[in-house]
RNA sequence: GUCCCCAUCGUCUAGUCAGGUCCAGGACACCGGCCUUUCACGCCGGCAACACCGGUUCAAAUCCGGUUGGGGACGCCA
């Protein structure tokens, strides 16, 4: 395996290359989303590649399951990437070489420290509450040592040599600006097991090397790791890239959000079952960390590529505004606001395909939608939509629009019906004007229901609220002139009619 | 414990690099009003923050130091 191309320099160096490197042990939570999301914003932006990869080196913990939930993940969202996606574990062969070439050129060695007498030194140094340092036990022993305890079969992990200098590694992150760290603060650090597997910190300096990445975008997370990588990248002889660290997003309790304690909700997939639209989450997500620096907050496509930039990203670790059993918000507010804005203000025609599924789910599907009923549909989802928060709305809340059989709100029932039992027997005259009308206009229900209000000497209000109670189940809904048009003079007539069926039954 | 990072309304944030135009702007949430047959949308208004202490300066959210608070990293995990 030839190993030049560690040093070899990149031709193209004006080309932006990014890479989203998820670990399969889990699905794609929303904080890998923005990750994922920041870099695939900024190689649009600089007409770059987005390179996707799998960080499957922990095979324990990897599985296909998981890889198949990121890929969906990104895929509804609409992340999509250039290249990949590759697998780490495929060129093990690569890092190995690299370690190899480490060790040969005096910037790695072996250690024959075994885990267990590490670990309790590790311990005692914590009871201690003292700072824990590997000793470099094996860091200067004779080549002669090495054949010896090799020869005897001992096991050995390779530490990198980190260069003994008082000096600092520093680098300019396009986020945080100048980290610096000393070399004295970095211990060798393993980066070959003892059963032969190279570690992260390995494999991901020679993928990024291999794959020509020009700008590492990642989580603030990896900050600290930073430092090491660099001596990596220096070590082989490499160009290092450009670092960008995304603030973290933590939950109301200053944690950073996981799967093991915040589980569903904070999974890409949850919001695709709770009938968000993928470019809400994404256009939500983008903001947890960023700003544009004017006043906008909802972009399009476009637009968001074009505002997008390192300028505009936040240092402090942001929070995902989540409380657990809020009645009214089942996920962060704002991401609810920015979901419900697009449902009101996107295409209906859009909305009208995304919820075909659900509509079918439901039983209230009908395929005249698409063909002769496809205008009325449209207008009938346009006339609800201003009150709806997710996509699921569609079909639960709007149920009586497309069924006859829809579920009844019990405070409905109470203040627009039985506190006036009068009703019973109203409802069915407004029925026969309306059946009357030659025109089922909403001028013409509005004029009809008006003056039988006037003639029984009630406020129209009485009467419209019974009606719609009686027509949709809800208290609350658009304009009921509007919901009689749209619902049709036969069914609100049948509804009327029925009306005695809220008054206990069967005595009409 | 060691190292790194961070600190503006409840939450997301603008303003900090180039100190005065900021007794701090926007959004969400909340409260009130208008519209109205209801709820929502929309519009109008309100509540609400520069963590603390010291320094520099004519002037500090902004610069410097410290304190406190928070986060991250310190694995033969990624």
């Amino acid at each position: 395996m030839p190993v030049d191309f560690f040093t070899k320099e990149s031709t193209m160096s004006e080309e932006v290359i990014v890479r989203f490197p998820p670990s399969p042990t889990g699905y794609l939570h929303i904080g890998g989303a923005r990750t994922a999301i920041y870099n695939w914003l900024f190689a649009k932006k600089h007409g770059g590649k987005m390179i996707l990869r799998i960080e499957d080196t922990d095979a324990e913990r990897s599985t296909e399951e998981s890889i198949q939930g990121i890929l969906d993940g990104l895929a509804w969202l609409g992340i999509t990437f250039d290249q990949g996606p590759y697998f780490q574990t495929e060129f093990t062969s690569q890092h190995m070489a690299a370690a190899e070439k480490l060790l040969a050129t005096n910037h790695a060695y072996k250690c024959f420290c075994t885990k267990e007498d590490l670990e309790a030194k590790r311990e005692t140094a914590a009871t201690d509450k003292g700072d824990y340092k590997y000793n470099q036990a094996c860091r200067n022993l004779s080549p002669e040592q090495v054949a010896a305890k090799e020869k005897a079969g001992l096991p050995y992990v390779i530490r990198f040599k980190v260069p003994d200098q008082q000096d600092t590694v520093r680098f300019e992150d396009k986020v945080y600006g100048r980290i610096e760290r000393a070399y004295v603060d970095i211990e060798d650090f393993v980066i070959v097991r003892s059963n032969g597997k190279p570690l992260y910190l390995l494999c991901n300096v020679v993928d990024d090397i291999r794959d020509r990445i020009t700008h590492v975008i990642r989580g603030q997370d990896g900050l600290a790791n930073t430092p090491r990588q660099i001596l990596i990248y220096e070590a082989l002889g490499a160009k290092i890239p450009v670092f960008a660290h995304m603030p973290l997003t933590l939950d109301l309790n200053k944690a950073k959000i996981s799967k093991r304690s915040h589980g569903e909700i904070v999974a890409v997939h949850f919001y695709r079952e709770h009938g968000f639209l993928p470019w809400a989450l994404i256009n939500f997500l983008v903001l947890l960390g960023w700003s544009s620096g004017d006043d906008r907050e909802i972009f399009s496509q476009e637009e968001l590529i074009q505002a997008f930039s390192f300028e505009g990203v936040n240092r402090s670790n942001s929070i995902f505004n989540y409380r657990k059993g809020d009645p009214k918000f089942f996920t962060d507010p704002k991401a609810i606001n920015i979901n419900a804005h697009y449902l009101r203000s996107m295409p209906i025609a859009e909305i009208a395909a995304l919820i075909k599924d659900d509509f079918a789910a439901e039983g209230i599907w009908n395929p005249l939608y698409e063909s002769t009923q496809r205008e009325w549909f449209l207008q009938t989802l346009d006339l609800i939509r201003s009150r709806f928060h997710t996509l699921q709305d569609f079909a639960r809340q709007g149920r009586a629009y497309f069924a006859d059989d829809f579920p009844i709100e019990e405070r409905a029932l109470e203040k627009n019906l039985n506190k006036t039992p009068e009703l019973k027997s109203w409802l069915p005259l407004l029925a026969a004007r309306f059946a009357a009308l030659p025109d089922f206009s909403r001028e013409n229900t509005e004029t009809a229901a008006r003056q039988l209000a006037e003639e029984l000497s009630v406020k129209p209000g009485t009467l419209i609220n019974g009606a719609r109670t009686v027509i949709t189940g809800q208290l609350a809904g658009p304009s009921m002139f509007e919901v009689f048009e749209v619902i049709g003079k036969e069914r609100v007539v049948t509804r009327l009619e029925q009306v005695g069926r809220f008054f206990g039954g069967a005595d009409l």
